[in-house]
RNA sequence: GCGCCCGUAGCUCAAUCGGAUAGAGCAUCGGCCUUCUAAGCCGAGGGUUGCAGGUUCGAUUCCUGCCGGGCGUACCA
């Protein structure tokens, strides 16, 4: 259940009783304690449009639910509605709540999602740019699923392209040795650093470089077998980053941009037919006026270059044109940074007027900034090179441990070993997901390994501590029973923030701002850590306590159920 | 030049179609462990929301103009 909307809905009910049509309710979580659990703002732009008095407006609406069991109204300031829920509205929802396995969160209507994200270059290592669209790409995933949505992975891999030339010859130089080969192709990065050094540096590789592209392109079988060969090794690769990272992606959901090279010249047909295709310059293009270039010149959208071959315009047409008309997906999200704003505009804009996205059909660009170092330049090591996600994650695993180590000695070897893999993914996982999406964001490891503040480690450690509670007394959840009864403060507080886990999944998939989960979750961490603090669980009376531990054990599970939606994991002792 | 994004406490970040006194964490200072994990809790100080106007009952939010930063702007992706 939506609480928001629940009350929204009511309000609204009311205003239409009390003769007030057409105005929304704007019911939304109080601003500050004592103003109740929520407010409804509606009244003052109500009153605005009827000319009357909000205060007026307000006695009117809640006339008709004064008598109303679920809450008590009051009115204050110049027309606000606060909304006070009563203990036994909390705790018949909380009752309800508990006995969902969802959590109370009901599934939406099914629609078919496409998610674009993650989708690295195969010719390079996963590099810490990646970790952006790869995070926040599958909590997107990971939550609309749990919405009930059906979702298309896809990750839109680059393994196509000039640069794949070099690759193939300095694979072709080295194929001989196949056991030098084999260790080459371990260090992606290093060969492709290779390969790229004696591009510049070696006419004659370079001419052999280029000649490769051609043969690629046009099918030559000793040169696509060495690239499926590099390929592979670079897919197993990102698998490997994909598993440390706890991230949904398998193998089975790579579209590659290679697999679109069949219906590239099917586009550029097709664009012809519609007459949207100009020649410029000896390229194909489709100008639309709303994109301008410098000086006001008109920016074309280039589909074929003047060489024949296809930019990158091409095959992501290509995938709208797949994803909208033979996927006949209703939304595609795509997960790509900032910077590439304007060409996805483009894309959008030229598959619109090709007519292949339909009008029903929604297409969205969800950019995000990038990640920068502590003195606010680009993330990059020293030699300017991109920094390895592998190492990331290593690093991140390896000070998990010093500090698992350093504060919890007696734990074992092996559960200390997981403990720093839970939390080191975590720690960098919830840094990039707890922040806005659109803006760059600082990479700190000790904020982000930090125990205090809104971190992945505080929420675990709150997690294992509520868990430890029944740990002590050997209680198994499954067993609890009787009835949930507030009767401190502590306890509505929290009972009203377990009940808002529904409408802050909503929240969320407006914009995809999974940093909105994240504060929740802090958030309600924080209130079941004040609640622990003044109210006993174990040491209460035994109807208390049984109370008491429905509220602790539905945190857990709400804790559990948020971090697993981040991709997120848990320890039940750290 | 033009387009898009951003500018909030010393630092890192919030603020849900415009709502009440702009909130957290870190850092600083002060309290709380013979009592369920102190990796915690409670409290204090800290702000002209880049600047100047406008819209209105009300603006961090919407509009205009500046200032500062980032990115993009025809055959790399």
């Amino acid at each position: 259940m939506n609480l928001k909307d629940h009350l929204d809905a009511r309000i609204l009910v009311a205003m239409h009783a009390a003769g007030i049509s057409d105005a929304p309710a704007v019911v939304k979580p109080s601003s500050r304690t004592g103003f109740g659990h929520y407010q409804a703002n509606g009244m003052m732009g109500a009153a605005k449009s009827l000319k009357t008095n909000p205060r007026a407006l307000a006695e009117k609406v809640t006339a008709v639910l004064c008598n109303d069991e679920d809450f008590n109204l009051e009115i204050a300031g110049p027309g606000f509605i606060n909304i006070t829920l009563s203990d036994t509205f909390l705790s018949n929802k909380l009752s309800e709540v508990r006995g969902s396995p969802r959590l109370g969160v009901e599934e939406h209507a099914t629609r078919k999602f496409v998610i674009d994200y993650s989708a690295p270059n195969l010719a390079k290592e996963m590099h810490i740019g990646h970790l952006r669209p790869t995070t926040i790409g599958d909590a997107a995933v990971r939550i609309l699923e749990f919405l009930g949505q059906d979702v298309i992975r896809a990750n839109h891999v680059g393994d196509w392209g000039a640069q794949f030339g070099s690759l193939l010859a300095y694979m072709e130089q080295i194929a001989t040795d196949e056991e030098a080969l084999g260790a080459e192709l371990k260090d992606l990065e290093r060969f492709y650093q290779s390969a790229s050094a004696l591009f510049r540096e070696d006419e004659a590789f370079a001419t052999k470089a280029r000649g490769y592209v051609v043969k690629l392109q046009s099918g030559d079988e000793r040169c696509m077998a060495l690239w499926r060969r590099f390929i592979n090794e670079s897919v197993t690769h990102c698998q490997a980053v994909y598993d440390k990272l706890n991230i949904t992606l398998t193998p089975a959901d790579i579209m590659a941009e290679s697999a679109y090279n069949d219906d590239l010249p099917v586009v550029v047909k097709e664009l012809h037919q519609n007459g949207l295709l100009v020649t410029s310059d000896g390229a194909k293009c489709v100008f639309l006026d709303e994109f301008k270039g410098k000086d006001g010149k008109p920016l074309p959208a280039i589909i074929q270059k003047s060489d024949g071959g296809y930019p990158y315009m091409a095959s992501d047409l290509a995938a709208v044109r797949y994803r909208a008309q033979l996927l006949e997906t209703d939304e595609a999200l795509y997960f790509v940074g900032a910077p590439q704003q304007l060409h996805l505009r483009q894309v959008f804009a030229v598959a619109t007027a090709a007519g292949y996205i339909g009008v029903q059909q929604k297409f969205r660009h969800l950019p995000f900034g990038s990640i920068m170092k502590s003195d606010g330049t680009p993330f990059k090591t020293r030699d300017g090179a991109a920094v390895k996600l592998a190492s990331v994650l290593d690093e991140a695993i390896d000070r998990a441990y010093k500090i698992v180590s350093d504060k919890n000695p007696d734990l074992a070897e092996e559960d200390k070993r997981n403990v720093a893999r839970v939390v080191g993914i975590g720690a960098v996982k919830y840094a990039e997901l707890s922040k806005n999406r659109i803006t760059d964001y600082i990479f700190s490891w000790d904020t982000m390994l930090s125990f205090e503040g809104n971190t992945a480690p505080y929420l675990q450690y709150a997690y294992t501590r509520i868990r430890s509670i029944f740990r002590r007394e050997k209680i198994d959840t499954e067993t609890l029973s009787g009835d949930l009864s507030l009767t401190e403060d502590a306890e509505r507080l929290l009972a009203v923030k377990l009940l808002q886990f529904s409408e802050i999944l909503d929240n969320v998939i407006e914009d995809y701002q999974a940093n909105i989960l994240c504060n929740y979750l802090f958030e309600l961490a924080g209130m079941f850590m004040s609640f622990y603090e003044s109210c006993p669980v174990l040491k209460a009376q035994p109807e208390l306590k049984a109370s008491r531990l429905l509220l602790v054990d539905l945190t857990a599970r709400t804790l559990h159920q948020g971090l697993d939606l981040l991709g997120i994991e848990t320890v039940e002792q750290m």
